[in-house]
DNA sequence: GTGAAAGCGCTAACAA
DNA sequence: TTGTTAGCGCTTTCAC
């Protein structure tokens, strides 16, 4: 594979010239240019990327940390991340962190010395610590989806104690007093602030959450399946289940429908993400929605901004998005309000 | 952030013993080696990575390109191949080519440039040309579910013909004569192996494929919404779909039943894939699996083997993996066989 | 407008 | 076992 040098000789310049003519094409006489242009070509050099980024200390590259990319809520994050990074000039290194702290930590560990020019924490399980601890390496990062209190960090989330709020609220207008719910790890600080709004919820309408309601889940469809067949065999059949994400939510619907029960009928549900199959499944599923898309690429276009213009930095923002309620069949709604005014 | 000859400085000893303290550790007296480990725990040094790259000729950084990041199949494999890179020391870079052959060309400019190790295609748009004009640069690479024929390259891929034929094969068994078939966009060549499994199925059966039954999707979703409604404003309306995807058959199953139809009563569906979401639609799809997670695997594993012992390239494989047909509700088989034993 | 040369931070060959 | 030093391939400053 040839090098500038070896072009430098053919097209008769010096390694400057060639150098100019790539980086700096304005500075070069259009004759000069054009000889060089042809000989790049003809010897099909490829510009060696990794020295241009040892002399200019810059790689032109991200990297992106992500619990589960099979979760479509990620995916679907990732996807909003990648495209604005490429369309601004870096590429993206993958990371599937697997919920483990301890996997991130090391894809940090790996990142910072491959030179990374900034990282996406997405639902990150890392403490200020942690965040502190590579803050020093003066690297600009962004954090998507776990509300870091306290952190002066860039920060892109969306209200999940309300939005687990509205949920339960939700339901408890629509005449359900026996709400279970099924939570994602409870490590993650996003499982928490769930928790919190469905409990106050429950608390601000006088109704007490029964010993077992709440449940820890994987985020997995597999985690709502055994989640709601616990639930299923408790004393009290719970009369509505709110899930912490949609994934577990279909989950648990065919844990629900697998013991010949009915939803909403017998169990109402409401999930949360409004993820694309959320109303594909029977009945569609009520839930919370958040603008993840959106979210990928604020997220994306404020990395940059902090990696381009490093000079005004220190001015850290916080994007706070506001979660929506999806009303469909699976909470009943209709049913019971038909009920109420019947 | 500090540099190698900063830290040989510190600890009183050359470059040279900092970097065999860290690259060939059984090099090194203990005794050094001790002192050096200090210094650089003290310093809190960060080997530069892009040195290393560049004076080893080596980035341990791989590339995944794949159509579409939101499909379910591409995510898994995406895990798959991720999981194996990281576990083999390698990063790798996430490339969305959006079923665009000209991105995908962009792409691997790029990476050409970045020089990575090698990459991974995945369901690549890509021809022989484009192939032969990068293999000059010597880059191992793997190609992911295409079958390009003759071409002397590491292929994994399943049998997408077979898969199809299978697929269309067990909706005749069952009954059905008047099947149409929603495909993947014509430019892919997967799509164009479903498309010759489907009418070597209906031709050996002596059965006349309509006109317009031959639908082009866009392998989402919606793609499969949108062909189910053309079909169902038909002249004739079919008795049965294969659709070349599990994505587009959920949105076909959508679409039938939207328009008030129902499944597999007045329209049979089978899909192709089995994505988890196919066993949690209702009723749940039949479909063609292939071993999706698996294929990554081996692909990753394929291509690192490729780039650490070049010694003996020049050996390139075709892993051929089968499909399996997963008969559940929605093709109607129980209800037809019923039919026709009793 | 162009060229010579220093430097980015590391590895490894060679010498001691 | 350790140190010296020549690269790796590029960019950019400085001089012309």
């Amino acid at each position: 594979m040839a090098n500038i040098r070896e072009v430098a000789k053919m097209a008769g310049v010096s390694v400057a010239t060639v150098s100019r003519v790539l980086n700096h094409p304005e500075a070069v006489s259009d004759k000069t240019r054009k000889k060089v242009l042809d000989t790049i070509e003809e010897m099909k050099y490829t510009p060696n990327g990794i020295a241009r980024s040892l002399a200019l200390n810059k790689t032109s590259t991200i990297a992106l940390l992500i619990p589960n990319i099979l979760n479509p809520i990620y995916s679907r994050l990732a996807m909003g991340i990648e495209e604005v990074a490429h369309q601004k000039g870096y590429n993206t290194f993958l990371c599937n962190t697997e919920e483990d702290k301890e996997k991130e930590r090391e894809y940090i560990e790996i990142l910072l010395e491959k030179r990374v020019d900034g990282f996406i924490l997405i639902s990150s399980l890392l403490d200020k610590g942690d965040i502190d601890n590579f803050r020093k390496e003066n690297i600009p990062f962004v954090i998507i989806g776990s509300d870091l209190k306290d952190l002066d960090a860039n920060i892109v989330y969306t209200d999940y104690l309300k939005g687990a709020y509205m949920a339960t609220q939700h339901l408890i207008e629509i005449g359900y007093k026996r709400i279970a719910h099924i939570s994602g790890p409870f490590k993650k600080r996003d499982s928490i602030q769930k928790i919190e709004g469905f409990k106050k919820a429950m608390i601000e309408n006088n109704l007490s959450i029964f010993e077992g309601y709440v449940i820890e889940g994987n985020n997995e469809i597999e985690g709502g399946y055994l989640g709601a067949k616990r639930l299923i065999k408790m004393k009290y059949l719970p009369e509505a289940l709110f899930v912490a994400n949609d994934l577990m939510a279909i989950g648990a619907m065919d844990a629900i429908k697998d013991t010949g029960l009915s939803i909403p009928k017998n169990i109402a549900v409401v999930g949360f993400d409004d993820i694309r199959m959320a109303s594909l499944v029977e009945p569609k599923l009520t839930t919370i929605s958040q603008p993840v898309y959106k979210m990928g690429l604020i997220g994306a276009r404020l990395l940059i901004e902090n990696i381009e213009d490093s000079k005004e930095d220190d001015f850290k923002q916080k994007i706070f998005l506001q979660p929506k309620l999806k009303v469909r069949k699976s909470c009943g709604h209709s049913h019971r309000i038909r009920e109420i005014f019947n």
